[in-house]
DNA sequence: CGTGTAAGGAATTCTGACACG
DNA sequence: CGTGTAAGGAATTCTGACACG
């Protein structure tokens, strides 16, 4: 079971294939970080690493964002879900 | 059944992430890739980019080698794996 | 509040080549 | 044959700040 998921949370994807991916700029990735709604490693030298995980969470929150929920908001909900304490863990 | 794999063969990992993963060097791994044994795709600007399996494959490929079978040898075997192809294909 | 941007610096990656053997 | 390394350049990423609103 926990097998499974090991690829999904493994956080090895740096920042600027994250912004190919989710279409969002740096800027919000890293601002997303600051409000606590995701979290990246970091590499020995301070680069940030994302999973693909985060990748789909950074989606979704910037749709939610879109449709104008605030970001306090949306942290309130992620927190309730069953995977959260798994994704801010997960090497 | 290809879903499951979408993790596995998406090329996303940068290369100072994958001599951190496999403990292999970029020399080794850029040598490998010289010598169709790994297919890296590339950003825009021309940097390489790896699947989680080709860490596996990395891995593999240098243990073998350590083990004195030649670069040669070793991709005729990788050819015969039945998720050659895929590997070779999937963004 | 959420995002853009210019700024300066540091770390990363690229290629082609020389070296050893 | 497989790998290390120094070289020079280009692309990436980092942080803190100013701006708009």
């Amino acid at each position: 079971m926990i097998n499974n998921y090991s690829y999904l949370y493994k956080k090895v994807i740096t920042i600027g294939i994250v912004t190919e991916m989710t279409g969002l700029s740096a800027r919000q990735v890293r601002y997303y970080e600051e409000k606590n709604l995701v979290f990246p490693k970091r590499t020995e030298s301070g680069r940030r690493k994302y999973s693909f995980f985060d990748i789909k969470l950074l989606m979704d929150i910037a749709e939610k964002i879109k449709r104008g929920i605030q970001i306090d908001d949306i942290r309130m909900k992620l927190m309730n879900r069953e995977n959260w304490e798994e994704n801010m863990n997960v090497l």
